[in-house]
RNA sequence: GGACCUGUGGUGCAGUCUGGAGUGCACGCCGCCCUGUCAAGGCGGAGGUCGCGAGUUCAAAUCUCGUCAGGUCCGCCA
């Protein structure tokens, strides 16, 4: 899609222009009109005839004149002038304006311009450090106004479903209160409370359930979240989400509604509608991806080889469990790029990455590897053959801790195999049953996965106490081509279990009390059982429109160390402001 | 908190490994020429704290250390 399908023909006439510069075609021939624009290039050919390009976010139209000498790239100008074809010999099949000119032109100067610090061509690649100092130029070349526009389309996509399956948009704060929860939050210090605090909201989690609570019914809201966590190239401090929660629903039942929002989305913004959005549990996702966002455009599986070294000699695969990952036609990696692997798998947690090329040898097919000759021969056949490799191919093997070893294959799988995630076709996927725990705090207390609130599978209450670490919960995440687009859960509406969460998370009653009282308190009142979820909207939308960061599709986004080049943000405050709130600063600027 | 990559006229690069005068390329900018171009063309010109600071050296864009900025990642992101 580009920014002309989107614009709804005919709306953009003003005062001061009838028609947008990219719209114009043979059709127009005949007519007069007056256009607006930037002078993206002259063409001068001396006194007497010059060519201008005006370009509007539409597109670029030629547009004749007597001489140019007092326009300069940028200017903004008004020119009205007679449409015609051009002459015969001079058409430009290139541009979609290439047909036709605007001759006879009566230049209007709106605004002069100085040359800007980087050409506006979309082939020029710019330092992103100056794009950034000068967003306001970036903005006019065609790729950010093109994202932007595909964003505003999928919103509009998503308020449009939102609104057709019965759910009200509300606004909740953005001064909220402290909650501890996951994320680091911003702090916004009170002027009228001296020492007291608001944060903004990394969610509108509480809120949204307190409106449940509240006979809402269904809510969504496509909200900003902050969080003061460090930034990634799918993370900036503050984002947007699509929040919704919903009454008397079932996991099922939000399926359905992000469904509708997600696949209309995708129709809008890139024409083709994707199939129905599969499910699978986080355990199959872990063991045969090894990620709890597997990119499913890959078809390739984690194999499982614990049984067949459950007892064998080789030291390097005394472990619990033993994974593998068939890389085709790969046996001629380098021994740099295995290294540099095998660095990497390192770094992820493994204690080695073993690799096996497939070669041909004597007796039928062999393994090339320095571990080859500590293996059996069962355990070479089981090699080759579970893994379906044929001659040529790269066998890649990681022994530890399920977890572990699942998910350092996973990482290769992903790094090595996937394409970039704007790369079609557009997989869909939800991930189910997450535990219900994840790890533990310094006190060796279980930690939510998702968090809190989230409703435990009907199935494992039982285990609560007695092996938390098996609890499974209904919570769900959606993911895209192996990004994670958001997470949500069946929140738990009963005082009795929310309790027993309570308890195993280590939280006391006192703990919970000055946390979430004000939820607590509410759900004493009646609460309706309910359920939500959340996705990112900048990550959707830059998976659609290609990119690879989400500040191509932000605005004004900052920088990874929380800068805004172009404010110079975030900056001093004069020392009036700071005593008015109460503060003192420990370093002084002045 | 940590790892790696990048920083050279307005922009994008080469030069850095192997030290020797701010050397080169493309775009842009300024002036002149040019009546059918469209990334117009021709001729001429201007434009530099080689991110910043130390150090080594007769000599540093180049080597060393530190630092700042941008990027990618690990940690972090209920």
């Amino acid at each position: 899609m580009d920014s002309r399908e989107i614009a709804e023909s005919g709306t953009e006439s003003t005062s001061m222009r009838d028609v947008m510069c990219g719209e114009l075609s043979h059709t127009d021939i005949g007519r007069t009109v007056s256009v607006c624009g930037w002078v993206s290039r002259r063409r001068e050919h001396g006194e007497h005839l010059a060519f201008i390009d005006l370009r509007d976010y539409t597109g670029i139209v030629q547009c004749v004149v007597d001489g140019a000498q007092e326009l300069r790239s940028e200017f903004v100008i008004q020119v009205t002038g007679v449409v015609r074809a051009r002459p015969d010999g001079t058409m430009n099949d290139r541009i979609p304006t290439g047909e036709i000119e605007i001759g006879d032109c009566a230049v209007v100067v709106l605004a002069s311009a100085e040359p800007p610090p980087f050409g506006l061509e979309d082939r020029s690649d710019v330092d992103e450090q100056i794009r950034l100092r000068n967003r306001f130029i970036d903005l006019r070349r065609p790729r950010l106004q093109r994202n932007l526009r595909v964003r505003a389309a999928v919103n509009r996509a998503i308020r449009s479903a939102m609104d057709a399956q019965g759910f009200v948009e509300v606004e909740t704060p953005i001064l909220w209160a402290p909650t501890p929860e996951g994320a680091r939050e911003f702090a916004v210090p009170s002027r009228l409370h001296h020492g007291t605090f608001y944060v903004l909201p990394q969610s509108p989690q509480l809120a949204k359930q307190l409106l449940m609570v509240g006979g809402v019914d269904r809510y969504y809201q496509i909200a900003r979240c902050m969080r003061d966590e460090d930034l990634r190239a799918d993370r900036q401090f503050e984002f947007t989400q699509l929040d919704l929660e919903a009454s008397f629903v079932t996991q099922e039942d939000v399926f359905r509604f992000v469904s509708r929002a997600v696949l209309d989305a995708a129709e809008v913004a890139t024409g083709v509608r994707p199939d129905p959005i599969p499910t699978m549990t986080w355990f199959e996702a872990m063991d045969s991806y090894g990620s709890d966002k597997p990119d499913l455009r890959v078809e390739e599986k984690l194999v499982d080889f614990s049984d067949v070294f459950a007892n064998s000699e080789v030291r390097a695969f005394s472990a619990p469990v033993v994974k593998a990952l068939r890389l085709a036609s790969s046996a001629t990696t380098t021994r740099s790029q295995l290294d540099a692997w095998t660095e990497r798998a390192k770094e992820i947690g493994a204690q080695g990455l073993a690799w096996f090329r497939v070669v041909d040898g004597d007796a039928g097919l062999g393994l090339d590897s320095p571990l080859d000759r500590f293996l059996s021969a069962d355990e070479r056949s089981a090699l080759i053959q579970r893994t379906a490799s044929v001659e040529g191919d790269l066998i890649l093997c990681v022994a530890d801790e399920w977890r572990v070893a699942a998910e350092v294959l996973g990482s290769m799988r992903s790094m090595i195999l996937s394409a970039p995630v704007g790369e079609g076709p557009y997989q869909y996927v939800w991930i189910t049953e997450f535990p219900l725990f994840d790890g533990v705090d310094a006190d060796g207390n279980p930690q939510p996965a998702h968090h809190p609130f989230t409703m435990p599978h009907e199935d494992d209450i039982a285990l609560m106490q007695s092996d938390p670490a098996k609890v499974r919960s209904q919570s769900y995440d959606l993911v895209l081509n192996g990004w994670e687009l958001g997470s949500g859960s069946v929140r738990i509406h009963r005082r009795d279990i929310q309790s027993s969460v309570f308890r195993s998370l280590g939280i006391t009653d006192e703990e919970a009390e000055s946390r979430f009282g004000f939820l607590l308190n509410a759900f004493k009142y009646g609460a309706p059982p309910h359920a939500g979820f959340a996705f990112g909207i900048d990550r959707l939308v830059a998976i659609f429109v290609g990119e690879e960061n989400i500040r191509e599709v932000i605005a004004f986004p900052k920088t990874q160390s929380g800068s805004d080049l172009m404010t110079g943000a975030p900056s001093s405050l004069s020392a009036t402001a700071v005593r008015d709130l109460g503060l003192r600063l420990t370093n002084p600027e002045s």
